[in-house]
DNA sequence: AGTTAAATATGATGGTCATCATGTAAATGT
DNA sequence: ACATTTACATGATGACCATCATATTTAACT
């Protein structure tokens, strides 16, 4: 049956939404274009006219995921506290696409690749924005050491099955930052 | 047709040589049974005379590539130079299995898990023995901190399609390794 | 040398999945 | 009100894949 047209925007916004989520969780081989369509309340059917493949709802999902997770943007250490903390690495299919879907992408179409890169893009420009106390030479390498360390980071404490290594894992990386960001801004 | 004890062992051995290649390339979902096999020249039909299953195959291919990994135990800057380079990045399937696989574990089994984490269990060890002029208090921080910088540098290099950012993120990656070392050999 | 055991090949089987074809009913425009 | 469009539902279709069944061939043991 034909639905409104608010209605059909409102289903392709709940089809990107669980998408995220269930992409994020499960991985994209994991999860079917039906399940996605069952989890917006819609069957199988009506998916291809909204997308025109699997591929291009992973690229478009990607693009509204990475550009709704513009974290970072504030207080620098508060953010890596959160990034960095049990309550994320636990909560994958709500956490960070980057850190949930970036070594995927790998294995994706070039759309992916392009929204990842964006994405990559602008996370390194706002955690330099964040840093007013590092000098300018120095704030893109801190920015991107500290982005690769927080990724690598979650992915190895999602990886591993001992709780406090696990643990460890991601607090000696945030102790890590820190000092880093310390040195940097002492100059 | 049946064949020696030795060509059986010799068999087992090519399996698991060329499922760690092709996983690391193309994913765990990417790559068949099948596929596998006829990489390794045999065909499909022998496989469970081997393996118990797919996840079974995964979980020894992943221990048998992580154990083969173990680097990092001799000049830690020159082996971090080496695992930043475009060359590591552009040869997944030759590459370190921990940042090709990594992401992926926690999608698989038990077993693989543990694989997993006796492997960055292993590597935090071996980076740490590899930083002599560090504190001993420091150490398993930089050890943890410098890992998760370069895994996260490398899965991020290869998902994104700018090869100047990319060759950015590696370098700078780098850089900031280097001076968090200084930094925790000066005191 | 003959018997047995076993490694691999060939050939199903059942399930899942992406995608397509067609029906249906309700919204939209006149 | 009516005609038309269209969003979604139901129901194929064809491909792929993990796993199993059975046959074949040859190493290993007596």
């Amino acid at each position: 049956m034909k639905v409104s047209r608010e209605q059909m925007s409102e289903n392709r916004r709940r089809i990107l939404e669980v998408a995220s989520r269930l992409f994020r969780d499960k991985g994209f081989d994991a999860i079917s274009v039906a399940e996605v369509m069952k989890a917006a309340g819609l069957t199988h059917g009506g998916f291809y006219g909204h997308f025109a493949s699997k591929d291009d709802l992973i690229a478009q999902t990607l693009a509204h995921a990475l550009a709704l997770d513009a974290g970072g943007g504030g207080d620098f250490r508060a953010y890596v506290e959160d990034y960095l903390a049990p309550r994320h690495r636990d909560n994958a299919a709500g956490g960070c696409p980057t850190a949930g879907l970036a070594a995927a992408i790998r294995h994706q179409g070039p759309a992916a690749r392009a929204a990842m890169t964006q994405a990559l893009r602008s996370q390194i420009d706002r955690i330099g924005a964040a840093l007013p106390k590092v000098d300018a030479a120095d704030k893109r390498r801190v920015a991107i050491g500290s982005w690769a360390a927080m990724v690598g980071a979650v992915i190895l404490a999602r990886a591993i099955d001992d709780p406090a290594l696990s643990d460890e894992v991601l607090e000696q990386t945030r102790a890590w930052i820190d000092a880093g960001i310390n040195r940097a801004s002492a100059t």
